[in-house]
DNA sequence: CTACTATTCAATAGAATACTTGAACATATG
DNA sequence: CATATGTTCAAGTATTCTATTGAATAGTAG
């Protein structure tokens, strides 16, 4: 192999690998894997979810699954995305620590926009297993339904924090609450424990959402018949 | 926080991350982030390595500065671009992984380009460490001298492959040689193998570089006085 | 078959990116 | 001081990316 093929090689080489950094060169589309961690989505809830166009989400996830790090499945009329790999949620988990320890301007918004978050005392999955094991915690999924449906922590409750208002009658208010949702990005979870400790509830939010639970190794539940 | 500024707050958050994917959405950028793993480098230097002309090379590498995967140093009239974490190197190793198990090009263009490399019998790094406590191997490090300063595995004989003919008769037949490089993709190592296996030797070829070696947590060895 | 819905495709305009060239800047040396 | 060298900057051009729009396609239901 002479200095010129050598130059190609790594030319070509190198450019394979680009096609999946520039998949994640995006803010939508690492927008979209974190909602697509959560479990498979059609193109429409994940344009809602995300603020984006139709054919804007379509295109998007086009480009993500031409560098393979989502696939696609037809039912009826609609497509499912989901990712291809446990190891891309480990990929963009790898990379949000980089953005957390290094990109400064990411702590800033989190302060801005998240001011109040440490009153929601946040809790951690060890010392959530520990509370579990103890019995005095209700565990509550404030996804939406179809993600509970998907993949949940074993026996959590499912309420999404749209309806919780609706539904808070049924919670007593003997045990303490913890409620998690997609992530630490995620502000579902944010919006319950808020809104039970205003009506009096002894409430905390899970540090870890169901994506990141999961990668500790830790066991999740698929609801019977979701897929 | 209503609608409105919780879309803005993913809008502005994710865009952050996007920094990293965008900083690693290149070709280029990727291969200089494989050599800076093996330690500092100057502009010129990176320039080289990656075929790339001065000018270019510098603005890739202040795309990378932007988004804080990189660090620099200056001494005297060079600039000494460098990693700016472990956790980057890691990062790229992330994406690596992910690129060779799902892009199937990739695999296509490392036989197409490599085509012969099973004949330069790839030894793993816990075999590499069973034979070196056995005392029958001769590790050879045939990076560039500047590199094998900055860090090299213990014991390791350094010996760029480009002065590799020349000092031939410094190494005995007795013994078995392992030669090593920076990675996976790295071509050092495989001409290293080639040229000894001509010449009557027992060579084989480490399937780690220097980085990988090191992300396996295995100790290296930094030479007296470099940085 | 027609009507309907979810998604993709195609065309477009505006923004961002990549590479080259030559000038400008910073540091070291005589 | 002037000169030389490594690096960065600025400008220009070609290319690629993004979001929007409206049309086309694929499947479902009547």
């Amino acid at each position: 192999m002479d200095k010129q093929e050598k130059r190609k090689f790594k030319n070509v080489l190198y450019e394979q690998f680009a096609r999946i950094g520039k998949a994640l060169s995006n803010g939508h589309r690492l927008e979209l894997l974190e909602v697509l961690a959560q479990g498979e989505h059609s193109v429409e809830t994940l344009a809602q979810e995300t603020g984006m166009s139709i054919a804007n989400a379509s295109q998007h996830l086009q480009v993500m699954r031409a560098a393979q790090l989502v696939e696609v499945r037809r039912e009826g009329v609609y497509q499912y995305y989901r990712l291809a790999d446990a190891q891309v949620f480990t990929l963009w988990q790898t990379m949000r620590q980089v953005g957390e320890s290094r990109i400064a301007e990411i702590d800033r918004i989190v302060q801005t926009y998240l001011h109040d978050r440490s009153l929601l005392q946040p809790i951690s999955a060890p010392e959530l297993i520990q509370r579990l094991i103890e019995g005095n915690i209700l565990l509550l999924d404030v996804r939406p339904s179809e993600e509970y449906a998907a993949a949940h922590l074993p026996g959590a409750l499912s309420i999404p924090v749209t309806n919780l208002a609706a539904h808070l009658s049924e919670l007593s208010q003997d045990k303490e609450i913890v409620a998690y949702c997609r992530g630490p990005y995620c502000v579902f979870a944010d919006e319950a424990v808020a809104l039970l400790q205003a009506h009096g509830y002894t409430a905390r939010r899970l540090e870890q959402g169901v994506p990141e639970w999961r990668a500790l190794g830790l066991p999740t539940v698929i609801e019977k018949g979701a897929s």
